[in-house]
DNA sequence: TCATATTATGAATTATCGTTCATATAAAGT
DNA sequence: ACTTTATATGAACGATAATTCATAATATGA
């Protein structure tokens, strides 16, 4: 972040450990974490296996630093939308076409992500960090509908399967398209999944587009 | 399957297979597949190690058993719902309810499932089976609602949105609620997709219940 | 009852992989 | 140039777990 006050060599610390963070998501994105080996990251990386021990205590630790990073990266990207000053029903459109660019750009972490977080949990290191934001943003999504359904712009819905199968739906159509990555698909799609939510929680009165 | 012309020694060995599936399906569905050795299967089972390899080649062969197994036995219940005479609203509403049914006297059956082929995919060892039959059932609900479509009694649709919309919040419903099962609450919550899903889709004069 | 065939056993073997550490390399300071 | 400090290296270690196999137990049928 604040790189203008560190040294040269406190720089390249950082990109050594950064360099080491984007092969282990490479890697654990298309294996898995079980099948990729400390070797497996070394290689990819070019250091030697002891060198990743300089930076990380374990592989598990490794693990938990980039699922954490990934989650800070979603909530940061996303977070705004859903705090900002959008009417109920723009927010959510927001929030979808937000999710698209950033899969777009991240495609590898998201994709691991989703895979981890989207269903399983139970049997990967964890510190429960990533589940929690996870959990934040889905609240934080269910009170956007819920606060639209007071404000008379959306219809009076079950508020929390309608989260529910929205997100699923967002992350299912991303996992999908991330094992062959299509920018221009992958738009439209997330643009049907905007309309099919969105459209179908507005009142008639407030729809503009059909 | 036609066990009657079984001898009483043939009945055993396929009970004693049985039963190593059975403690398999209950360790993989907590623990996941990386997690459990077959030293804890072999407990589970009250079988030695030894023993399990007379019934399976390896570990892989066994797990790729269990999960054909188990899609086997989604789809031999799902499909002949999706194959009959019903409308296309009500196959939509018998395929939901169905698969509440199946889900609460299969929990560890499908919980294994969805979390292993709801999103990850390439990660354990597998013949593609399962695949394939999640393919089928995937395009056969696809399929229907295109045909509903045809027959005005949906509205017209993005019938690939919808269909990925619907499989995938069902799923993850049930795997979210997998983790402390109550059946009252799964069926509520079934019912409510149900309404979600089907009511959406309905053209307003084929409505009759809201 | 005894010989044969079937099935079960679990200690031993083998392989893999996370982790450590003595050593090498390179940078910084004097 | 020489000392000190920081960083990188990868062979060696130890633990875990899949798989095998010689042996034991059990069932079958003559």
């Amino acid at each position: 972040m604040a790189n203008v006050e560190m040294t040269r060599k406190e720089r390249e610390k950082l990109m050594h450990k950064d360099a080491i963070l984007n092969a282990s998501v490479r890697l654990f994105s298309d294996k898995g974490f079980h099948n990729v080996s400390m070797q497996d990251i070394a290689e990819e990386s070019e250091f030697a296996v002891g060198t990743l021990y300089n930076f990380f205590q374990s592989k598990e630790q490794l693990f938990t630093e980039l699922m954490n990073n990934c989650a800070d990266k979603i909530y940061n990207t996303l977070w705004p939308i859903l705090e900002s000053n959008l009417r109920q029903d723009e927010k959510l459109r927001t929030f979808v076409r937000a999710y698209a660019k950033f899969a777009e750009d991240n495609i590898e972490f998201i994709r691991l992500y989703i895979s981890e977080y989207g269903t399983l949990t139970l049997i990967l290191p964890h510190d429960g960090h990533a589940e929690k934001i996870k959990a934040v943003i889905d609240a934080k999504i269910s009170d956007i509908i819920k606060s639209g359904i007071k404000n008379n712009i959306f219809r009076p819905v079950d508020t929390e399967i309608i989260t529910l199968a929205l997100l699923s739906t967002i992350r299912s159509f991303i996992f999908e398209s991330s094992k062959e990555f299509n920018k221009a698909k992958v738009e439209q799609g997330l643009k049907k999944i905007e309309q099919l939510f969105v459209d179908t929680l507005l009142i008639p009165e407030n729809r503009s587009n059909g």
